[in-house]
DNA sequence: ATGACTGCAAAGACTTTGCATCTTT
DNA sequence: AAAGATGCAAAGTCTTTGCAGTCAT
């Protein structure tokens, strides 16, 4: 199709972020895509990956270890962040009670339009050693 | 006190972090301790904080607009940013359920050392603008 | 003297931006 | 021709570090 040619680097960048569970931060995600698109600038991987966000199509989890790190699943949901190898993992069976966030609303005013909750510790590759 | 003047600036970067509700940045700690030591340094601010994080006695409540914000009470509890004027308050009133921390731990294997959990949206003075 | 803290400036690391180029319409 | 996307390199920010100087023991 003609009309996805002009984002053909746009579209493998959403595409390599929504395909990994690693929330990759901008240098993991342009390494990432090397290996299909040679010739991928990192530039253009941080000015893609400022769009998304700006589009609400994906989310910033926040920084670890000084590198801002992504995630291709826009819907708020809790993470778990390895202090030891800096991993980040989704902690899907876990849910933030809707009481707890309406309490915030309140509490602030009824203006909360976000919230991240991140658990930490060792993970269990990291314990070992 | 003798032993207590080496540790004169030292102290008061403590000090002056637990004696705000601002959640400052290091530099906005700097320039709230130039008032009382004009000659102090922002290499000293950082070493500093970076000891006390060490040692547990503050911690850190992440990156807020590319800087990091500090909060002199070391205890997890909840925060809530403004993503107009980048204030963060503490949410005092709120607590998460222990029962989540434990499903985490569970989840994880049972090492869950740290937690933070960051509501998000307008403050009360920027939703006037 | 020795160990510890600090200021200053340089270095480092991550991210953003300007500009020319290339592609698509 | 016009608009948009990208690569490259430079610039920008925040933070850390090396080193000399100072203070306390």
């Amino acid at each position: 199709m003609e009309a996805s040619r002009q984002y053909r680097k746009r579209n493998a960048i959403l595409d390599c972020l929504r395909s990994t569970d690693t929330h990759p931060s901008a240098e993991e995600l342009h390494r990432m895509l090397s290996q299909s698109h040679p010739d991928i600038s990192l530039a253009t991987v941080y000015r893609n990956l400022a769009l998304f966000r700006k589009q609400g199509i994906i989310q910033s989890i926040g920084t670890v270890d000084g590198m801002e790190r992504f995630d291709g699943n826009p819907v708020s949901h809790i993470h778990f962040v390895c202090t030891g190898c800096s991993a980040v993992v989704d902690l899907p069976a876990l849910e933030l009670p809707g009481q707890l966030r309406s309490a915030a609303a309140e509490t602030t005013g009824g203006q909360i339009t976000g919230c991240q909750l991140t658990f930490s510790g060792l993970c269990g590759h990291c314990r070992q050693e």
